[in-house]
DNA sequence: GGTATATCGATATACAATTATCGATATACC
DNA sequence: GGTATATCGATAATTGTATATCGATATACC
């Protein structure tokens, strides 16, 4: 329960949460992994071993309490106790980010967005402020914000990094295609879609060219 | 160089492309795999592994030539050839992506929008219009759509990828967050913003809890 | 022109993740 | 209450990915 889990199970577990809070789910009260498994395209075995690195497990013949088991995937992945965070780059894809709302959901609260283009600062995009970015440390610092999220353009996005790393900031979701160089002690996730058009847009070739 | 290419060292070639095409990187003409390593973080040996998979290969004592290299990235992963595709959900997160002019860098055009609300239809978005729903197998149609983008909520995002695949959409790139039933012959390609949030949240977690 | 060296490419090892196999256990049915 | 069965959990085999080692080769320098 304790032990580590890979990255891979990780991103995974949103997956059964989201299935199980779904309506088409509401109805059982338990679910066996092997109906979890056909709802989501995966073996049996897979669901089972991702289940049992977080939750108290499972009931033969009955199978997993639906209940019990999306409290203990909220309670793993930390979606109880928010995330304060901060975004910077109000572009069109930071906007975006701000005025979605379905992060409440995952625990991230974006408290507030900086830009580069100081007459942004005073607006508010999504109920969020922009702010300059000259009070960037202020803010993280006085917030107690560990999460920074990027979405400037590439060429900005590693002084913007380092700025963050340097206000405490100890995980950064980074949208910019780009490597960030980081200390060991903070994680960088990349949400990198340029990767994700290269997979499209080479299965397509593979389609046609064969 | 026909062979197969890992699904990881596929995504990890957009990465190689974007630091050769870097500002900093157009000095030199040619790049040592020791050098391309150091710059991203990664290993020389996987970076010489990836690169020989999509490349004519380097020369000892010099390295590997920046023009050929990018030449040879664009054309394994079809960044010359534009892929044409449409997007269904104009909400906030489709809106931007239609206003991202990002895209046509890795040769994807966005062609149209649609949306469920019809009172949105005949708008315009980043010189996208957006049509009625009803006019999607038609357009998919007669235009050979491959790649369609999925940006509706939850809910409706298995119907729409089934309208999708029975307009002839080879390729799905699913922003819902949720697991889509598709037949074998499609791909479809997740942006699961909850399973990064997801990794993010845990790092923490496991940062101050220990 | 010969030798030293940086760098590539191929083969081999180590590691992690997924999938398969087996025994254990609780429920259901007779 | 006893037996059959569905399902779980642990261990083992397979696969895939990342890292290390080694020989080959082209350039540079003497």
């Amino acid at each position: 329960m304790v032990t580590s889990v890979s990255v891979q199970t990780l991103q995974r577990l949103p997956i059964y949460l989201n299935l199980l809070k779904s309506d088409s789910m509401q109805s059982a009260a338990y679910l066996s992994s092997k109906a979890i498994a056909e709802a989501l395209g995966l073996h049996e075995i897979q669901v089972r071993k991702d289940l049992a690195s977080v939750s108290s497990g499972g009931k033969p013949k009955v199978g997993f309490c639906r209940i019990t088991l999306i409290r203990d995937l909220e309670n793993y992945l930390g979606y109880n106790d928010s995330n304060d965070a901060i975004l910077v780059g109000s572009g069109k894809l930071g906007k975006a980010l701000l005025t979605y709302d379905g992060f409440k959901e995952y625990g991230l609260n974006i408290v507030a967005a900086f830009d580069n283009d100081d007459s942004l600062a005073g607006q508010k995009e999504g109920n969020v402020p922009i702010l300059p970015l000259t009070k960037l440390s202020d803010i993280c610092d006085r917030m107690k914000i560990r999460i920074g999220i990027i979405t400037v353009p590439t060429t900005a996005a590693q002084s913007i990094c380092d700025l963050m790393v340097a206000s405490g900031i100890l995980a950064v979701w980074n949208f910019a295609p780009t490597h960030l160089d980081v200390p060991e002690h903070i994680l960088v996730k990349n949400e990198n879609m340029a990767a994700s058009l290269a997979v499209l847009s080479r299965h397509l070739m593979e389609k046609f060219t064969d």
